[in-house]
RNA sequence: GGCCCCAUGGUCAAGCGGCUAAGACGGCGCCCUCUCAAGGCGCAAUCACGAGUUCGAUUCUCGUUGGGGUCACCA
């Protein structure tokens, strides 16, 4: 049989790394047999509706290549995949359910269960104690007829114990006393997530169920619903939380939840950030999964690699931490395994808002691949470039090259002139300069040195001094050079 | 608080009764070098604790501690 998974987002308009990369795994296991991955949109919370939140999760799955088979927007076999527009189907289930003996109908107020609630000791928590359960018949049809709302509640079984097999973590138990008689349908007439979720994923032919360890505990009530159907239980797959790290106003470092104190952790906000979308779904593959045999020990995998590499024992139990660390030097790496045309379509609007010339776009990508681990960090790479800023001239002392103020206006004195005449190719500079420290009888240091400040203004360059003044051009080059000079000369 | 789950360096992690306990990120050092990177080489750093089982436990069992999750007419 064809695996088939799932992948039931609520349209809150922000897709959460964490929930992203449930996606991913759920996306993983049905494509690593050659399965089904069937995208579900979750929209019964009316309250919560967000305009434009469905296209955020289109926008998504497109962006983080997890292309799904069947979904609102492609169609397939099992529709409709909007819950909402599948609103009636849900309280026959319940129905049968109740004529089964297996569910009830359950009167009691909201005033009643908060009440109920209220009346708990001091940290105990009491789930719902049951007070329609056994309502004789006549009294139901009394109530049903005179319009008194209601809800329609599960019956759970009230001793013995539960066990389910989880792929990931093995054998659960919990005992059945834990169960709560939990709502199916609730007094609007709209099905609880959970119960929607059981008939959806059943009616969908959903085979293995693959979502977070905070569904563990919970699991055993929806199989107390595939029981009472009479369905076969899912495979379950529970993965390991994301968790974040951050320091909290005692300067303790804690460990929780990944969230938004965090940084970043919506999927977009990260893209904005300057992060692949390749490179974040390599990053988050890794969490909580660890390739083995061929694979062992790899780190980048393209989504191809990964679907092939993929395989349910490599999940890990323990939660893992978000580390942007590590997310930076993925993005780097995939920065440098790019393709020429590939960076400069990623460069070219940072390039363009700077003002570059197309001519320089081969010795920039060669100076800043290695250089950058986001693109968004060449705006202030190639800040130099703009706009020659007042500098000290203690930049022209530098200690390890053995550079000092008299030095280095020897060497700009010299430089000048023979820039000038040279031509403004790479190879052209760098033979004049070193050619020039040869006739000092100097290190190239002490005449590279000076003359990559006064080009720049700068200490910290990317690249040398000859791939400076290239990029500079000649003119402002040899201005900015003479400039220099007269603030050494000057003092 | 009840219940469930988890526990190898700072982080991601391999390990599945016997190993000098992999690898990666990060850190540190060295090399290269006109700065910064990249690259190369190297170093430091881990089995939470206590009982068992066993000839032998990181590995199996129990307990302790710590962490996380969950207890809605939310999804």
């Amino acid at each position: 049989m064809k695996i088939r998974t799932r992948f039931a987002p609520s349209p809150t308009g922000f897709m959460h790394v964490g929930n992203l990369r449930t996606a991913l795994y759920e996306y993983l296991t049905a494509k690593h047999e050659d399965g089904t991955f069937v995208l579900r949109i979750e929209d019964t919370d009316q309250e919560r509706y967000v305009e434009g939140a469905t296209d955020v999760i289109y926008n998504t799955l497109k962006t983080a290549g997890l292309t799904h088979d069947e979904g609102p927007d492609i169609g397939g076999d099992f529709g409709p995949y909007v819950q909402s527009e599948r609103l009636n189907m849900y309280k026959p289930y319940a129905e049968q359910l109740v004529k089964e003996c297996k569910a009830y109908y359950c009167f009691c107020t909201k005033e009643r269960l908060d009440e109920l609630r209220a009346s708990a000791k001091e940290g105990e928590v009491i789930g719902y104690d049951r007070h329609c359960r056994c309502l004789p018949q006549s009294e139901i049809d009394e109530k049903l007829a005179a319009g008194i709302p209601y809800v329609i509640r599960q019956m759970a079984p009230l001793e013995g114990e539960s066990t389910y097999h989880d792929c990931v973590y093995g054998d659960i138990t919990i005992k059945n006393e834990e169960l709560d008689d939990q709502v199916l349908i609730k007094a609007d007439g709209f099905p609880t997530y959970n119960f929607a979720n059981v008939i959806d994923d059943h009616t969908m032919g959903i085979t293995h169920v693959v979502r977070g360890s905070e569904y563990l505990s919970s699991t055993p009530k929806y199989n107390a619903l595939y029981d009472a159907f009479g369905w076969e239980i899912p495979t379950y797959i529970h993965l390991p939380l994301i968790m974040g790290k951050s320091v909290d106003e005692n300067g303790e470092t804690v460990v929780s939840k990944l969230s938004k104190r965090h940084g970043s952790t919506g999927f977009f906000d990260l893209v904005n950030e300057g992060y692949l979308p390749e490179a974040i779904m390599n990053y988050i593959a890794l969490l909580g999964w660890s390739p083995a045999g061929e694979f062992e020990n790899r780190e980048i995998f393209k989504m191809e690699e990964l679907i092939k590499a993929f395989d349910i024992n490599g999940i890990s139990k323990s939660p893992s931490v978000f580390d942007y660390d590590k997310l930076e030097w993925v993005n780097a790496e995939y920065i440098k395994a790019m393709s020429s045309e590939e960076f400069l379509a990623h460069a070219k609007p940072y390039y363009d808002d700077i003002g570059v010339d197309a001519g320089c776009y081969e010795l920039l990508e060669e100076i800043l691949k290695p250089r950058i681990t986001r693109f968004t960090q060449i705006t202030e790479k190639l800040e130099f470039l703009k706009e020659l800023e007042d500098y000290d001239i203690a930049l022209f002392e530098h200690k390890k090259s053995k550079s000092t103020l008299e030095t280095s206006k020897d060497a700009l004195e010299a430089a000048i002139p023979l820039l000038a005449e040279c031509d403004w190719t790479r190879e052209a500079i760098t033979e004049v300069l070193t050619g020039l420290a040869a006739a000092k009888e100097v290190k190239n240091a002490l005449i590279m040195w000076p003359v990559r400040i006064a080009a720049a203004g700068v200490a910290v360059t990317p690249g040398g001094c000859a791939e400076v003044l290239i990029l500079l051009g000649k003119d402002e080059a040899i201005r900015r050079l003479n400039i220099g000079l007269e603030k050494i000369t000057k003092g």
